[in-house]
DNA sequence: ACCACTACCTGAAGGC
DNA sequence: TGCCTTCAGGTAGTGG
């Protein structure tokens, strides 16, 4: 699941129990994830403050005392709960631990935060003081930053033959966008998928770009009034429902023209539009 | 350098 | 009920 969106609501669920306080322990329930933990993983956490809870696109980067960083990714199906044992606005006491619980904070602050990851296409890393690791610096603008603008996109979609679809899933041209906003977003502003990224007239791409902030931003906005209702029910985080005009609406009307939605296959991934609005 | 494709892994859902 | 196929919100690595 976790775009931008989804991993922005994880971190501030996440924050009221993490930021400020001591890694008391850190119990690692398997040698890896998509990579393999190093070994002293949870020795150079354990101890350590965690002073700043930060994210960039799909990452949440936690600052340490020690000036290290730990760099955490969901993938597609990683999630966290927080299991406080009893006490707290966000707490709910499981008992036990879940299949795929693989990762578990207990934090000074009395709770358990929890990293479930069935499919284990998430990771975590350990960033050493002053280093910044070649997966965040390869990272395109923030959706919602004033660097992310339409001179920028135009340039960066200058002469790309692949399919606006591809080049706004890529990572290095805008981080934080994965298949669902990106759909949504090409949905809005009227742009078939399957056009060429360099062939975007300029109007084009001032739609796309304000249309991926709306959609980014409302996204958020979701998330932040699902948390409250999904933290003060099971400390579930992440997993928001949220509606969607086109993404799996395969054979439904467009609420536009009202033309059944296509779904097609590209780069492997499902995409999600309108034949007729988006051109 | 670019681009398309595959691998990684488990679980849910649907057809028969 | 079970067995099979397809699909899932992500990224990294490959080979053309």
């Amino acid at each position: 699941m976790p775009e931008l969106p989804e991993v922005e609501t994880v971190r501030r669920g996440l924050a009221p129990v993490m930021e400020g306080f001591i890694f008391e322990r850190v119990e690692l329930r398997r040698a890896n994830l998509r990579f393999p933990f190093p070994d002293d993983f949870t020795a150079r956490i354990e101890g350590q403050t965690l002073t700043r809870l930060g994210r960039r696109a799909k990452f949440l980067d936690a600052q340490l005392s020690s000036g290290e960083r730990l760099l955490m990714h969901l993938g597609m199906s990683g999630r966290f709960t927080i299991d406080g044992e009893g006490r707290g606005e966000f707490v709910h006491d499981t008992g036990g631990i879940a299949k795929h619980d693989h990762v578990i904070f207990h934090m000074s602050s009395g709770h358990r935060v929890i990293y479930n990851d069935p499919r284990r296409f998430g990771f975590m890393e350990l960033v050493q003081r002053g280093e910044t690791p070649p997966r965040l610096m390869k990272l395109g603008p923030e959706p919602l930053s004033n660097e992310f603008n339409a001179p920028l996109l135009r340039a960066a979609f200058k002469g790309k033959k692949s399919k606006i679809k591809a080049a706004l899933l890529d990572q290095h041209i805008v981080a934080g966008l994965g298949n669902i906003y990106v759909c949504e977003a090409l949905f809005r502003a009227g742009v078939s998928p399957r056009r060429a990224a360099g062939r975007l007239k300029i109007a084009e791409t001032e739609a796309l770009v304000r249309h991926v902030k709306d959609v980014i931003s409302e996204a958020i906005e979701a998330g932040g009034s699902s948390l409250r209702d999904f933290a003060a029910a099971d400390g579930d985080l992440g997993y928001f429902q949220h509606s969607f005009d086109v993404y799996g609406r395969e054979g439904e009307p467009c609420k536009i023209c009202e033309a059944p939605l296509m779904r097609i296959t590209q780069s492997g991934r499902s995409s999600f539009y309108c034949k007729a609005c988006q051109t």
